[in-house]
DNA sequence: GTCCATTGTCTCGCCGAGCGAGATAATATG
DNA sequence: CATATTATCTCGCTCGGCGAGACAATGGAC
């Protein structure tokens, strides 16, 4: 190993992009009393929401990658906090759907709108190839990282 | 928000790789029976390694954003599973240098080894620009979420 | 229709990660 | 040498997450 190569860098840089935000994400949770899980947890409903895919509680579960104990538990800590609503799936009454408040996005804009906005900003100066370049960049490297084989 | 805008989906890719990345932390984790917090922990000391920092246990601790109570837990685990080394500091014998073991670092190749290559390989079809282009984004990026303003 | 396997969520009891408070030891500063 | 400061560790506790299993709704097979 430590060859250093100069693609590498680039990976590593990646790599400590995601654990800086990390860190904000956990400083976010910590000044809104919630946990870090319960955060990834709004994430992951909203990108559902965004996509019109309807958000269960066994689909957050498995986004989140807990066990249905643990997020039975997300659940009810997002709700007392009033950041989510259950309600049950009228076609199928097995399933909880989950909805979630639109003050905790509120709040979620508050705090990482600046940090996306200057990171967009950037990409304003690229040019069309350029940009072209990073979202191909990104798919790979979220192939890369989805793939389990 | 939900304006849509061209440059918003590379940042969501790019939050979607840090989620994603997430997950295989956890299974790396789980598979060698370890906490996503000791993974993150080996990784911060193989950065300060690659820097040529000294990684001091409360270094550690500022990295992962845990108190000095919570570090010292998680050096006793790594330490505990051969995965690293304390050294009390001869110059300032209060501190303890943390070293990782060689053999921690194969099994991180061995599981993160294929996630990298694949990654790495779309860079090798980049051209000067391109790959310029991503390192300037990244750093962008980088930089945006460090800042704490 | 009636059974039964399956699926989606929730409850209970327990383990252990991480916190706050404070102890301890080594180093600086007067 | 006394005292403040720094770096790490110990103790006790809270609570997130897990395994096991309960319970309800669904979809077959017959």
């Amino acid at each position: 190993m430590s060859e250093p190569g100069p693609e590498l860098e680039i990976v590593h840089l990646l790599r400590k992009v995601t654990v800086e935000f990390g860190l904000r994400q956990a400083e976010f949770a910590a000044l809104h009393h919630m946990h870090s899980t319960d955060v990834r947890a709004l994430i992951c409903l909203l990108d559902a929401e965004r996509a019109g895919t309807d958000a269960t509680a066994g689909w957050l579960g498995a986004q989140l990658g807990l066990n249905s104990a643990g997020t039975t538990a997300v659940i009810d800590r997002l709700e007392r906090l009033g950041h989510l609503t259950r309600t049950r799936d009228p076609r199928d009454r097995r399933r909880v759907l989950l909805a979630v408040d639109d003050r905790a996005v509120e709040l979620g804009w508050a705090f990482f709108g600046p940090l996306i906005e200057n990171t967009v900003a950037v990409l304003r100066d690229f040019d069309e190839s350029e940009t072209a370049a990073v979202r191909r960049f990104l798919y790979a490297a979220h192939r890369a990282v989805t793939s389990i084989p």
